[in-house]
RNA sequence: GGGCAUGUAGCUCAGUUGGAUAGAGCGUCAGAUUCCGGUUCUGAAAGCCGAGGGUUCGAAUCCUUCCAUGCCCGCCA
């Protein structure tokens, strides 16, 4: 509809200025999508604002505007009410025409963006020698499903993963492989670490009983630092292990990143405080290297240091944090990404600091003008006594058996259904759809609230086959294809065969026609949930003109309108769903 | 103590630049089936939008004070 509120837009100023031929006063009169379906389309709201400018009263105004107004074409003459809103609703021909030129849009209506930019997303992050874990799944499915947003409007997106592979604990996993595989490290013998968690743990233990063990831990980090062959294989030995554990996560949840970890920076840091301090923004305090920040204090009132150096002289996260931005924002002549924005998807916890990093980076110089640096942040996954997601245990949860509990569960359900239908199928059909209602449920779950908000995870709710789930939408579009299945082409419509008529094809036609505006929403505020709670109104939309219209057995022109809008339908729901990185199922 | 969030129906949550009578889902209760997959559809009950004050034609939304909860606050990320 966007096409068309620009087009009605566009007309209303015309007639506002007609209306009220005054210079001094800024004519503003904004068009927005109804409030209300029984308020039609678009409306008004310009005339309320513009009363007491002009002294007049509201319905008044609207009227004269109306009077000026020609869009005969588009819609049925626009109506005032209530203090002086002006409803606009479109006509039918005009909605129809709309559906079929979108039928064979590739991008549903959608523009691309202006100007197309270079994008880097950072998201994901996962540690090194630790598990994936509850803490890493809203990240890693909020910052893919923006990526791809942001990919389909048609920037250039680099997604990155900032994994956590250098710092201090890497002296002590080092040390600890040495001991327990000796002659992995030659290349002799290949090494299976197995669990890494528990890797970690052993060597977490004897770093605290063993002084000895401590020593040479932080001996392996200053090795490390300095390149020594033996503790850089060693280093990478563990980084590989640990990336054959994400990998498999993230094939199963369809996500792609490029590697760059914060080794990655490890050779730029000692610039990047030479950097801070050419900027004269250093400041020695306690021994530690660090800038004040402006408009941020500490507990005790006095202004908030970033530290970028530490007494001992090592760097910390804020250096190699700031060495991504000055990497990611430099030109590529310089070595640098050449990104124009850079969004951080990390949990709300880390505000304070991406605040004071985004603020030196700016008062350091490296954020080149049109530039921005973004934080989106995001809520607690929380268990349902709305407290930390833990196990029963107390541990915290395996991102791996989150995804195996979910897919477990829909296979549970599917296996239980199809006992009741008495119907049978392949276990490879099973296992398919199993996996796919699994993992988007999860991701669904996750994506359709709001995300700043902390959330509540329940396997109960996300898999259910009502509401505003992953399994109810993927039904949804399932029917579609049963009609296809039943021999109703939705491969084309014959040009002008497209009439609505019935209430049920007419609320239908205008939710997809939505579609384009829902899109821009979403681009504003980087809000998956915006899309979910259109997909989910699209998919309630589409089950009542399912269930109170027959498709294939209605006659002409109802039978080619209605496989009209099935085939729009299953297009937007199969992009709606694409842009959250979940995939569709002809069959469940 | 400071900072950032959050507080809306029994539960989980939406709520667009301030717009019309406050919106879903689940749950509860009452209905629908000659139909392309009933995993559906129709309807009802359910609210002091945390509390007070302010701004204005108009406030869940903006400002302010307070209350409650969560997260963060110098050398971990």
């Amino acid at each position: 509809m966007l096409k068309l509120r620009n087009a009605l837009q566009h007309r209303l100023l015309e007639a506002t200025t007609q209306a009220f031929p005054l210079a001094d006063v800024v004519v503003d009169f904004p068009l927005s999508p109804a409030t209300k379906p029984e308020f039609g389309d678009f409306q008004a709201n310009g005339a309320m604002g513009l009363a007491k400018v002009l002294g007049r009263p509201p319905r008044r105004i609207a009227q004269a505007v109306v009077d000026q107004l020609h869009v005969d074409d588009l819609c049925h003459p626009p109506q005032v009410a209530g203090p002086g809103f002006i409803n606009f609703t479109v006509r039918a021909e005009v909605l129809a025409a709309e559906v079929e030129a979108r039928l064979d849009q590739p991008r549903l209506g959608v523009p691309t963006a202006q100007p197309q930019q270079r994008v880097v997303v950072d998201f994901s992050s996962p540690n090194i020698a630790k598990e994936m874990h509850v803490g890493h799944l809203r990240s890693t499915v909020i910052g893919d499903c923006i990526a791809r947003l942001l990919s389909f409007l048609g920037h250039r997106v680099v997604r990155l993963n900032h994994l956590g592979d250098w710092g201090t604990q890497f002296g002590m996993l080092i040390a600890h492989l040495k001991h327990m595989a000796p002659r992995s490290l030659s290349g002799e013998e290949r090494v299976e670490l197995g669990d890494l968690v528990a890797f970690y743990r052993q060597a977490k233990e004897r770093f605290d009983e063993d002084e000895a063990f401590q020593e040479q831990s932080r001996r392996e980090v200053v090795n490390l630092q300095a390149g020594e062959p033996e503790s850089l294989r060693a280093w990478q030995l563990l980084c590989q292990q640990s990336r054959k554990a994400f990998q498999a996560i993230y094939d199963r949840l369809d996500v792609h990143l490029v590697e760059r970890g914060e080794s990655f920076y490890n050779q730029a840091l000692p610039g990047v405080v030479e950097d801070l301090e050419q900027a004269r923004l250093l400041v020695v305090d306690d021994g530690a290297r660090c800038v004040f920040l402006e408009g941020m204090t500490a507990k005790d009132g006095q202004p908030l240091p970033l530290i970028v150096q530490k007494r001992d002289g090592g760097y910390n996260y804020a250096t190699t944090d700031l060495a991504a931005i000055r990497q990611r924002l430099a030109s590529p002549d310089a070595g640098g990404e050449g990104a124009e924005r850079v969004v951080y998807v990390t949990d709300a916890g880390q505000s304070n600091h991406f605040a004071a990093v985004f603020q030196v980076a700016q008062r350091a110089g490296w954020v080149p003008k049109g530039c921005r640096l973004q934080h989106v942040p995001f809520g607690l996954v929380q268990g349902a006594d709305g407290k930390k997601l833990k196990t029963r245990s107390g541990a915290t949860v395996r991102l791996q058996d989150l995804l195996d509990e979910a897919v477990d569960r829909a296979r549970r359900d599917l296996v239980e259904r199809m006992a009741q239908e008495q119907r049978q199928n392949e276990e490879d059909f099973i296992a398919h759809v199993a996996e796919t209602v699994g993992i988007a449920a999860v991701k669904y779950a996750d994506l359709s609230q709001n995300r700043t908000t902390n959330y509540q995870f329940n396997f109960d709710r996300m898999l259910s086959l009502q509401g505003n789930t992953a399994p109810y939408l993927l039904y949804a579009y399932v029917r579609i294809q049963g009609i296809a299945r039943q021999g109703g082409s939705l491969v084309a419509a014959a040009p002008g065969a497209i009439c609505l008529q019935a209430p049920q094809e007419l609320n239908l036609a205008r939710q997809l026609l939505n579609f384009d505006e829902v899109i821009l929403e979403m681009e504003q505020d980087l809000l998956p949930n915006r899309l979910c709670s259109y997909l989910f109104g699209l998919s309630q939309t589409f089950n009542r003109f399912y269930d109170q219209l027959p498709v294939l057995k209605a006659p002409e022109p109802s039978r080619a309108t209605r496989l009209a809008l099935c085939r729009l339908s299953a297009r937007t729901m199969n992009l709606g769903l694409a842009l959250l990185g979940i995939k569709t199922l002809d069959r469940m």
